[in-house]
DNA sequence: AATTAATCGAGACGGTACGTCGGGTCTTTAC
DNA sequence: GTAAAGACCCGACGTACCGTCTCGATTAATT
C-alpha cells in the first residue's frame, strides 16, 4: 500500500519503544534535562544505542513524543458554566501541568532547549502543546458571546494572554497559590473580553 | 590594604575581560548559545582558557553578565500619560527586546539554559531582569491610582500578567506586530486593574 | 542416512555459496582485508547476513576457502629436468601466485591475520598451502639424489628454505625480478643440498 | 631555532609517552594484537584517549615505535670467526627474537598488519627491522671474501635469504630447535656463496 | 496435494570500539 | 600573580560492525 516495504524484516521492537520513552522521563526527574545523555537513556533502557538512534535522531525527540500525548490529557480541563470558571479550571490543570507533571517538566526543558538550538523550535512548533488545551476553553468562550472569534484565530494573542502569565512564573521559578490562580483567571476573562 | 594581597602581582587585564564578554555576544548571534563554548569563546576573544574559568564558572555566567546592564537600559521606556499608553510604551521596548537586541538574546538563552541547570536558576533569580523594566510601569499606575498597591509586592502576579503573554510568544518563536501590541496593552490594562 | 535429518528441508543454495566466494575474492581487491566486513561480504553476494554466519564463522574461514584449491592448482609448477630448473619453475610459480594472484592475495592475508588472531593460525595449520607446491618438488630432488630422504619429513625445513626467502619478500613489499628468481633457485639448490 | 614554538605551553609529558608504550607491550602478550584497542591502551597506561591520539594515530604506530629500538639491540649478534659461525650466531639471535622476544611479537604483528593496511606496509618500509640486524652479519662476509659485494645493496636478495626461512616458519607457527639453526646457518652460508 | 522443516533475504536487536570534541585542570614561559 | 599556550584525564558524541534474533517467503522431501 503505502511504503516500499511493508514486513520485510524483524518488526520494531514495541518493548524497546517505550522503554526508551519511560526512561527519559524517569532520567529527566532523577539527573535532569543536561545530565540526561544518549547514552544513558540507552543504558536506563536496558538497550543498545544505536537502536535509540535508529528512531530518534535527539533526546529532545524522545521527550517530546513523551511528553504530547501525557499533555494533552493533562490539560484537557474540566469545562466550567462560566467564563471565568472555565478559565479557572483551565488555568488550575495549567498550573499543575507546568509545576508537577513529568510531561509538564519536559515541556519547560523542550522549551528551553528550543532557545538554544533551531531544530528543537522547529520541533516544538510542529505541535502547539498548550494550545490544544487553551483553544477549547477559548472557542467555549467565543460561543458564549463572551469573547469575538478572532481570538481563535491561527496566530491570535489570546493563547498567550491565557497561558503565558502562568508560563512565565514557572519558567522562572516562581510557584502560584490557589488565591492566586482564581484573581489570574479573572484578571485573563477581563483582558480577553477587551481583546474580542 | 584589606585582605593578604591587594594589589600584588600583574592586575587583572581589563582589555581580557571585555573581550571575553564581547567574544559571547557575538559568538550568541554567530553560532548559537548550544555551539557556544569555554574553548570557542577564549579564542574569539584571543585570551586563554584558563583566564576565561579564573573570573567565570560557566558561560551562563559570562553572558548574564554581559546581558544584565543592556537590559536594564533597554527596558527603561518612556512613561506614557496614561497607564494604557505607559503600558504600551513597555510592551513595545520588552518586544523589541525580546526580539532583537542580543541583551535579549542572552536572555532568552539564559532562561532555557535554567531550565536545565538549577545554578543558571539560582543565577537568574538573583536578577528580576524583566521585573526590573516592568515594575516603574507597574509603581506609576499605582501612583495613579489604576492599580492596587498589593500589585507591586515581591511575589506579585502583576509582572507575569504584563510580561508573560510576549514573553510566551517570544519564547515559541512568534512574533508580534504592533497592533497586537496596542492590544495587548489594553487587555492588560484592563487585567491589572482586576488586579487591584 | 546418519544425523538426525540427512535431507529434511530447504537445501543449501549453492548459489549463496559461490556469491559469498566470488564477493570475498572481489572484496579483497577492491577494498582490502581490513575494510572486508561481513556485512558488506552479504552485501556484495546478494544475500542475508545469517546466511553467511550459517556456514561460516568468520571471514578469515570463507578466505581461506576460495584460497585454497586456487593455490593447488597455481602452485603445480611444470616439473623441470634438473632440479635447479625444477626449482627455478617452482619458485617463478611461486613468486607469480604472491604477487599477482587473488589466491595469493588472500593467502598473504590469512598469514597476516594468522598473527593477530589463534584460531586462525590454528585454520592455517590444518592444510599446508605453499608445503603442498613445495614437496613435490623436493620430493623429485630426493629421487634424484639431490637431498637427503629427511628433507621432505613433516617438520623439515627444506620447505622453509625453498618458500621464505620469496615469502619475506613478498610481505615486505619487494617484488623479485626474473634474474633475481633464477639466482636464488640456484642458491637455494645449493642450501638445499647441504641439508641433505 | 627550529619549531615555531620552542617551550610554549605545557610540555608533553613524558610519564605518559612512556606508559603508552609499556602498555602496548603487556596487552601484545596479555591479550594479542587483534583484542588490543586504543580505549584499553589508554586505560592500562593510565592516560586519557585523547592523549594517545594527540601523539600516534594507530595502534601501529604505538607498536612501531615500542619494537624498532629493542629490536635493533636483540639482533645484535655477537660476530663469529667465520662466516659459517656469524650466521649461526646472527640466526639464533634471531630465532630468539621471533619466538620469544616482545619486539619480535610486535614485529610479527606489524607484519601481519601490513598485509591488512597499505599505511602500517609504509610504516613498516621505513625502517628495515630485520635487514638492520643481518646486513651487518653480510657485510663482514663481502669483506672476509665469502660473498660478493653486491650482496648488501639496497634490494640485494641475500637478506631474504638469510631471515626468509625462519620468518616463514615463525609465521606459520613452527618452531626451529638448535640442531636445525645450525643446518640452516650452514645452508644459508651455502647459498649465499652461491650469490656472490 | 498437504505437511513439514530447514533454508533464504531482510533488517532490528543489544553490544562495543571507533575517532572527535568539549569539559575543567595542570604546568610551562613571559610579562 | 596574571596572561597565553597547550597538554593532561575524562566522558559523551554519532557511526560502524559485531554476532544474534525474528520476521515472511521459499523450496524440497515426506507424508
Amino acid at each position: 500500500m503505502t511504503a516500499g516495504s511493508p514486513s520485510v524484516g524483524r518488526p520494531r521492537s514495541e518493548r524497546a519503544r517505550v522503554a526508551v520513552l519511560h526512561a527519559v522521563d524517569d532520567l529527566l526527574v532523577d539527573v535532569g534535562y543536561a545530565a540526561m545523555t544518549m547514552k544513558n537513556i540507552a543504558e536506563r533502557a536496558g538497550v543498545g544505542r544505536q537502536t535509540v538512534y535508529r528512531w530518534w535522531a535527539t533526546k529532545a525527540e524522545i521527550l517530546f513524543e513523551a511528553c504530547v500525548e501525557d499533555a494533552g490529557r493533562e490539560l484537557a480541563s474540566e469545562p466550567g458554566t462560566t467564563t471565568v470558571s472555565d478559565i479557572a479550571n483551565f488555568l488550575a490543570a495549567l498550573a499543575e501541568f507546568l509545576s508537577t507533571s513529568p510531561a509538564g517538566a519536559a515541556y519547560r526543558a523542550l522549551l528551553g532547549e528550543a532557545q538554544h538550538d533551531p531544530a528543537v523550535a522547529v520541533l516544538l512548533g510542529t505541535v502547539d502543546v498548550l494550545g490544544l488545551g487553551a483553544r477549547p476553553v477559548l472557542q467555549r468562550a467565543v460561543d458564549r458571546g463572551d469573547l469575538g472569534p478572532g481570538a481563535v484565530g491561527e496566530d491570535a494573542v489570546a493563547v498567550a494572554v491565557l497561558v503565558g502569565p502562568l508560563v512565565y512564573r514557572a519558567l522562572t521559578g516562581a510557584t502560584t497559590d490557589a488565591v492566586s490562580l482564581d484573581e489570574l483567571a479573572a484578571a485573563a476573562a477581563e483582558s480577553l473580553r477587551r481583546l474580542g
